[in-house]
DNA sequence: GTCCATGTTCTTTA
DNA sequence: CTAAAGAACATGGA
């Protein structure tokens, strides 16, 4: 569910309501889900201040007023929501903690578990995250890409190279920039570069103004649903005519992903 | 029962 | 050796 702008919505709605805030009572119901293993995250969190939040790539990062920081990761299927207490607790929340002043809790579900909560501490270790797609020049995308003769699709699925992409924005992205998903990630030309940097710019800049794209388990932390999915050009949108030509959307699986893209809008380069 | 799913990481293969 | 492809993880919905 969770990509860049989806991640972003979260960040902002929670922002207000958790800022400032002393985690009162902390109950981690599943430790398993917290790294590293063993990492006694309630006595870590609990009568700790939040002071900022904040996103980098998929992360909702939290800082508390000690200066030490952790973050969320919501896998496939997380949701991060500020609840009343006595709101009732669906099933797979694996975290609650309670907020002072208020009484609001702060819940992470998870039925897949692909996600998690990840404790840094205060240590300056180095992240391999790729730079933040917002804020990107074409030249740094552009040595990025040329290090891979991977499917440009993939390239940008990895999170190293670049920050917050997951499969949704790369098929959007790539049909905006009119480029074939299975391009070599070190043959785009740097005029092609330049049109993917601006692509995926537009591209996460409407979904964020859309709150994102719901497709199945998205919410926000207040609980609401995005609505970018309704303006998707090519995801999830098999068989359905293009919005640009009419021709058929075409899905491929490249990497193990499902992969949309208008075979007349993205050509591949004649070779 | 089958297939598929917004993600990441570990293992296998080339 | 490295890069890339594939499998695995866990649950639920169509």
């Amino acid at each position: 569910m969770p990509e860049l702008p989806e991640v972003q919505t979260v960040v902002s709605t929670l922002q207000p309501r958790v800022e400032g805030k002393r985690l009162a009572r902390v109950d981690l119901k599943r430790p398993d889900i917290v790294r590293p293993r063993g990492f006694d995250l309630e006595r870590a969190l609990r009568d700790r201040t939040i002071s900022v939040i904040a996103r980098r790539g998929k992360r909702i990062l939290f800082t508390l007023e000690t200066g030490e920081q952790w973050y969320i990761h919501l896998g496939m299927t997380g949701r991060l929501t500020v609840e009343s207490p006595a709101a009732e607790i669906a099933k797979h929340t694996h975290f609650i903690a309670t907020l002072a002043p208020g009484g609001q809790e702060l819940r992470f579900r998870d039925p897949r578990r692909f996600g998690g909560i990840f404790w840094i501490g205060t240590e300056q270790t180095e992240s391999n995250l790729g730079p933040e797609p917002l804020g990107l020049r074409p030249a740094q995308l552009a040595k990025r890409l040329a290090q891979t003769r991977r499917a440009i699709k993939s390239a940008l699925l990895d999170q190293n190279l670049i920050a917050g992409l997951g499969n949704i924005y790369v098929d959007e992205s790539l049909f905006l920039a009119r480029i074939h998903p299975l391009a070599a990630s070190n043959e785009l030309k740097t005029e092609q570069v330049a049109r993917l940097n601006r692509a995926i710019k537009q591209t996460l800049r409407r979904a964020i103004r859309h709150r994102g794209s719901t497709l199945r388990d998205y919410v926000d932390a207040n609980g609401a649903g995005g609505g970018f999915q309704l303006k998707h050009r090519v995801y999830d949108r098999a068989g359905e005519p293009c919005r640009t030509c009419r021709g058929p959307i075409e899905r491929i699986v490249l990497g193990g992903r499902s992969t949309h893209f208008c075979p007349r809008c993205q050509r591949r380069a004649k070779r």
